[in-house]
RNA sequence: GCCCCGGUAGCUCAGUUGGAUAGAGCAUGGGAUUUCUAAUCCCAGGGUCGCAGGUUCAAGUCCUGCCCGGGGUGCCA
């Protein structure tokens, strides 16, 4: 049962006596922050007395004698300028756990609302290796279906694959000119993911070659400018001397970043150049930028040859991004990458047109919308179509598909001015009975605060990224195990897999999605403070108990035994035990799984001290023995259930 | 230029949409172990919540201006 609901369904017949509107004073009742407090608190007396102009002291006492909660609560009472204090009953506390410790659901009702979502996350290109860059849609994206499933919503995941664009004109281009068949035969991933390396390489060392003139110039116009600037007389006024100065760090500022993209450039030209394979290939294909939009158009346009090479490709590159899902432990209900939206795309762009949104621009089919300065364009000058394009259809197909109520797509934040216009456009051509939603993350940073790159400047490879986790793990787990020896060589490579894929995922779920966040893998090697190995290892404790105690917990947990709440720290675990449909709820209303992941720590903890300040095996008597023996098991099936629902797994021992 | 996001302890970050004395982890210092798993627990120090105004019973949270950082900004995704 949610108490924090059960209490606001209280107070707000009493509420409605003294507000028409009630519902932000309901709000205004919450968990307390300290614990001193009690448990809950309603702070809605000191609004209402202003508004009342009476004594909101006075109002609260009024409240409390009136609302019945008797049976849940103890006498709450009033604090300061009138806080309302509200302590739950250990009678009260102690009929839900026995009803969370009987349920499968730990006592969570499935919603009352239950509703449709389409969840678009991960979308890796899949002629590309997924990076570092994935690894956030992928992990909180995953997270959120699975919180939304359990909170008893119809939830369709879907992959919306990169399948169609450039970079399968590039593999096609790579195969006709560069293959090696018998490395093809033998491992042909491996093989297409060199073809894609190297035609990348040639089309940007020629793209380079092209392009630094240009920057030459650009850094020369710059400096010049600089110079100028630095030359210029102070001015008088105070306010032209401050613009000044601004723009002279501005023009520092571009110099250092031209400067770098120059190195960026130089870099990969060097690259082609001090390999002699490759310098003859960047000879004998000059116009290799163009001969690879050839093959796509080619692709899209239904050249048998290259359709027949992207349907020999396709399986192969997806292949080997499911080592990685299955590495991660995700799936997904459909995969409707972006090329089964190919055939639809001239039908939107009829319909934008028809319905007077889209017209023509500079050669570009664009639409135009007031809160935006630059348009949507839904299809280019040379008539191929966009992103953009592709996305419109993709939202017509899933509402006629699943009807949903929302679709949230778990993409970048920096995004956000597309899926701006895209919402803005899908309103427009009549969607208004979705909910679409942009759930947006920050970046991944290294140590330096950059953006998190390999030393040579690559994005990170993700199964690198999930192989140092695991191995960071595993030398942790043999340290310690070195004393305990509690676990076989086998075990230790079962317990570090599970460890180190869950503190890959949980640094990127503890993390408030909207921000960036720092990368460490130092801090994922301590797996210590708030981890999910902290989590892991308070379950493994629980189960280490009936282990150890010889006991069977299922029969126990359907016996006759009952629990008993003696200490402070049984109190404060019951109390945290049940609060687990609150954190849920929370994260089903913001999207955010690092409510989750909070409260799961603030569980463990307490399981911890409860651990310390508690012998359950060594109690008293056997009654109080059975009691702690089944706050134990609600403890590690909520722990358990908590990290399932964040796509983490536990282990028995470790 | 315009738009978006951020600035909270030495470091990395929370802060439940305006509530009581601003929190956690790491790091630092001290303490606990014949252990139901010490991958643990307890205690301590550490803050101008970027700056300045405003709104009100109450502001890290809302409004305005400024400073600093990041991102986006018509034919990539």
């Amino acid at each position: 049962m949610n108490i924090l609901a059960e209490i606001k369904r209280r107070f707000s017949s009493v509420l409605s006596e003294y507000a028409d509107h009630p519902a932000p004073l309901l709000d205004m009742i919450r968990p307390v922050q300290d614990a001193r407090h009690g448990d809950y608190q309603a702070n809605c007396a000191m609004p209402l007395g202003k508004k009342l102009g009476r004594p909101p002291r006075d109002i609260a006492a009024e409240m409390v004698a009136r609302v019945d909660l008797a049976d849940f609560c103890q006498a709450p009472e009033i604090a300061g300028p009138g806080f309302i204090n509200l302590k739950i009953s250990d009678a009260f506390l102690l009929a839900s756990l026995e009803t969370a410790r009987r349920d499968a659901r730990l006592g969570v009702a499935p919603t009352a609302q239950p509703k449709t979502y389409v969840v678009d996350f991960s979308s890796p290109n899949v002629a590309k290796s997924m990076h570092v860059g994935h690894i956030r849609s992928t992990v909180i994206g995953d997270a959120l279906c699975r919180l939304l499933r359990f909170l008893g919503h119809r939830v369709i995941s879907d992959n919306h694959l990169g399948d169609w664009g450039t970079q399968f004109g590039m593999i096609i281009y790579g195969y006709k000119h560069f293959r090696d068949g018998a490395a093809y035969s033998t491992q042909p991933v491996k093989e297409l993911e060199r073809l894609y390396k190297r035609v990348n390489a040639l089309l940007e060392y020629h793209a380079g070659k092209a392009k630094l003139p240009q920057l030459e110039q650009a850094l020369a116009d710059k400096q010049a400018e600089h110079a100028a600037a630095q030359a210029a007389p102070k001015s008088d006024d105070k306010k032209q001397a401050k613009r000044d100065a601004k723009h002279l760090k501005d023009l520092e500022k571009s110099l250092a970043d031209l400067r770098k993209q120059r190195e960026v450039v130089q870099q990969k030209i060097a690259a082609v150049e001090k390999d002699d394979a490759l310098r003859q290939d960047a000879l004998s294909h000059p116009e290799i930028a163009q001969a690879v939009l050839n093959e796509t158009a080619k692709l899209h346009a239904g050249d048998a040859e290259n359709r027949q090479l992207w349907d020999e490709f396709l399986p192969q590159c997806r292949a080997s991004i499911q080592k990685i899902y299955d590495l991660l432990g995700i799936s997904f209900d459909y995969e409707y990458g972006e090329s089964f939206y190919h055939g639809r795309l001239g039908q939107v762009v009829q319909d934008l047109e028809k319905r007077g949104l889209a017209r023509q621009s500079d050669g570009a089919m664009c639409v135009f919308l007031d809160q935006f300065e630059t348009p949507m364009i839904v299809r280019k000058r040379d008539g191929a179509y966009l992103y953009a394009t592709t996305d419109l259809a993709t939202i017509a197909y899933r509402l006629e598909q699943w009807r949903p109520d929302a679709i949230l797509y778990v993409v970048d934040h920096r995004q956000g001015e597309h899926f701006g216009k895209l919402f803005a456009v899908a309103a427009q051509m009549g969607c208004e009975n979705v909910d679409l939603q942009h759930i947006g993350f920050g970046a991944v940073l290294g140590e330096d605060g950059r953006p998190l790159k390999t030393r040579s400047g690559e994005n990170v490879p993700l199964d690198s990224l999930i192989a140092h986790a695991i191995e960071a793990a595993h030398a942790e787990v043999c340290r310690i195990d070195e004393e305990a020896g509690l676990l076989s060589e086998e075990q230790r490579e079962k317990v570090s897999r599970v460890v180190g894929v869950a503190a890959l995922k949980y640094a990127d779920l503890v993390q408030n999605r909207e921000s960036d966040y720092v990368f460490s893998y130092e801090k994922m090697v301590a797996l210590r403070g708030n981890t999910a190995t902290y989590m892991q290892y308070a379950y493994a404790r629980t189960q280490s108990i009936f282990a150890r105690g010889g006991i069977d917990i299922e029969s126990l947990r359907n016996s006759a035994a009952v629990i008993s709440i003696n200490e402070p720290a049984e109190r404060a675990l019951a109390m945290e035990l049940l609060r687990f449909s609150e954190a849920l709820e929370e994260c089903g209303a913001d999207y955010r799984p690092n409510h989750l992941t909070g409260y799961l720590f603030e569980l463990a903890k307490q399981f911890s001290v409860f651990f310390e300040q508690c012998h359950v095996l060594k109690a008293e008597t056997e009654a109080l023995r059975d009691s702690r023996l089944l706050l134990c098991d609600l403890t590690g099936r909520t722990i358990r259930q908590g990290l399932e629902l964040l796509g983490i797994q536990v282990v028995e021992k470790m």
